[in-house]
RNA sequence: GUCCCCAUCGUCUAGUGGCCUAGGACAUCGCCCUUUCACGGCGGUAACAUGAGUUCGAACCUCAUUGGGGACGCCA
């Protein structure tokens, strides 16, 4: 039988790493065993549905290359399917009208928590409609059986069991005549013959009523597996109070999908000491018995170190694609100088994300306004001009404008002065850049330009020799 | 409160009864490399929540305790 597993987000705001990390399992589960993967859209509640929610996900979807085989579906497009089947469970009994109002609800459910039970719907209307007429509004109810057990073998953490007691006859078509989300993902996953139901640990507690209903429905009873939530840093439960929680935030911070993904697999999920793995590696290794059945924090330092991981090892071209977002978010115009390409290749062992990339790279398009204090204080010395002088000079004399070349020339300078390499180059950097930090000298120059260079140089000279510092 | 789930270094994890004086990675600390910042290399600190069992032997099995989390909606 073919697998087929499913992501289902109700579209009320934008996708998160834990949804998206669900996503990830399912999507992984599916191409493991050549099934599908289908994206549902559980749009049911109507007050809270939002169409940019719904772009957002979809975007973060298409971003992280989850892509998928069946849908978008929509539920609020299956209604008269909803309700077609839950005419068929009134008419078997199954399922009854309730009319039930709030305030009788609010009065059971506190006399309930008085008592020190479990709060849930008492049955009142289960047997008897007697005092009600037909035109008074009511709810439809899912008769939920009274005795026995319900079981079922979790992927991920095994068996799990819940006494019908414990459950009660929950609402499956409200007042205003649409259905709920219990009920919906029943009939959904029915409908779209899902083998495995892959989602948050959350939906614990809804399987055994989901259960029941596919039981009283004569549907098969898919497989489940839950997976465990996404902590914060502290171990509290993941908020923006820690930082960036949705997907697209992690585009906006300079993250590479590539890495976002592999830290989202590598969350909760290990294959013996492998940190880095490629999507056709998590492909073939990703098994839902290695999921971890506990509670896991995010580490925004990890996906730090392997995002960086990424900018260094995949294709340049690559990383390039994704820094472009970056520097049109600038402003900078990167038409004009160097390839991106050249400047990944330049940056990439001292950034952690393409933002701090973009961010450090500007001066390769355009001018600086002014020195970086600390840098200046450090490095413009009484001989810094001198240096910059005789640098010059033999930067000028180098016909190949090759970092090798640039390279070879200005160290020649601090033998020359009997000094430090880096009374030299910290100068020169100074001069070409305006910072303290950048790439090594010579393909920095390369980069810049060889007119550049010289201007910036003799720019920097005029500044010195001006007194501008007290060094 | 009731029900359900969870429990190895600060963090993510390896470990499925002897290979564990518990391995790897991130973070952290120290050293090396070095024109800046980094990268890299080498080394260090650091964990089986507690208590009973089962067993010749337990991080691994069982139970209890404690501690976390989730659910208890005419939300999903």
């Amino acid at each position: 039988m073919e697998v087929r597993t499913r992501f289902a987000p109700s579209p009320t705001g934008y996708l998160h790493v834990g949804g998206a990390r669900t996503a990830l399992y399912s999507w992984l589960y599916a191409h493991h065993h050549h099934g599908k993967f289908v994206l549902r859209i559980e749009d049911t509640d109507r007050e809270r549905s939002t169409q940019p929610a719904i772009d957002a996900i979809i975007e973060s979807m298409k971003w992280t290359g989850l892509t998928w085989d069946e849908g978008p579906f929509y539920q609020t497009k299956r209604f008269d399917r909803y309700n077609q089947v839950i005419d068929e469970l009134l008419e078997k009994g199954l399922a009854y009208k309730c009319y039930c109002n709030k305030e009788r609800l609010d009065k059971v459910r506190e006399e309930q928590l008085a008592n020190n039970e479990k709060p849930r719907y008492d049955g009142h209307c289960r047997e008897d409609h007697s005092e009600h007429t037909p035109d008074e509004p009511y709810c439809i109810r899912f008769k939920n059986p009274r005795e026995g057990k319900v079981k079922f073998h979790d992927l991920i953490r095994g068996d799990i069991e819940f006494d019908n007691a414990e459950l009660d006859d929950l609402v499956i078509r409200r007042t205003d005549g649409t259905p709920t989300y219990n009920f919906c993902v029943v009939i959904d996953d029915w409908d779209m013959k899902i083998t495995h139901v892959i989602r948050g640990e959350d939906h614990i507690n809804n399987t055994p009523r989901q259960i029941n209903i596919y039981k009283a429905l004569g549907a098969p009873v898919p497989e489940f597996a839950h997976v465990s939530m996404i902590l914060g840093d502290d171990g509290a439960k993941l908020s923006k109070r820690h930082g960036a929680v949705s997907v697209m935030q992690y585009r906006d911070d300079g993250f590479m999908p590539e890495a976002l993904i592999n830290y989202l697999v590598r969350l909760g999920w290990g294959h013996g000491d492998q940190e880095i793995f490629s999507l056709e590696e998590m492909i073939n290794l990703f098994a839902l018995e290695n999921v971890s059945k506990s509670a896991s924090a995010f580490s925004s330092d990890k996906l730090k170190w392997m995002n960086q991981h990424y900018i260094k090892t995949l294709p340049p071209e690559r990383v390039a694609e994704e820094l472009v977002w970056q520097m049109e978010h600038l402003g900078i115009n990167y038409s004009q100088g160097p390839s991106l390409t050249e400047i990944v290749k330049a940056q990439a062992e001292r950034c952690k994300t393409l933002k701090e990339m973009a961010e450090n790279s500007v001066y390769f398009y355009q001018d600086y306004t002014e020195y970086e204090p600390k840098a200046a204080k450090k490095w413009f010395k009484e001989n810094s001009a001198e240096a910059l002088e005789r640098s010059l000079a033999k930067l000028e004399a180098v016909s190949d404008w090759k970092a090798e070349n640039i390279e070879e020339a200005f160290k020649t300078v601090a033998t020359d002065m009997n000094v430090g390499l880096g009374k030299v180059g910290m100068p020169l950097r100074l001069a070409v850049t305006g910072r303290g930090v950048s790439p090594e000298m010579g393909i920095t120059m390369e980069l810049v330009g060889r007119e550049k260079t010289f201007e910036r140089i003799r720019r920097t000279i005029a500044y010195l020799r001006s007194g501008a510092t007290q060094n």
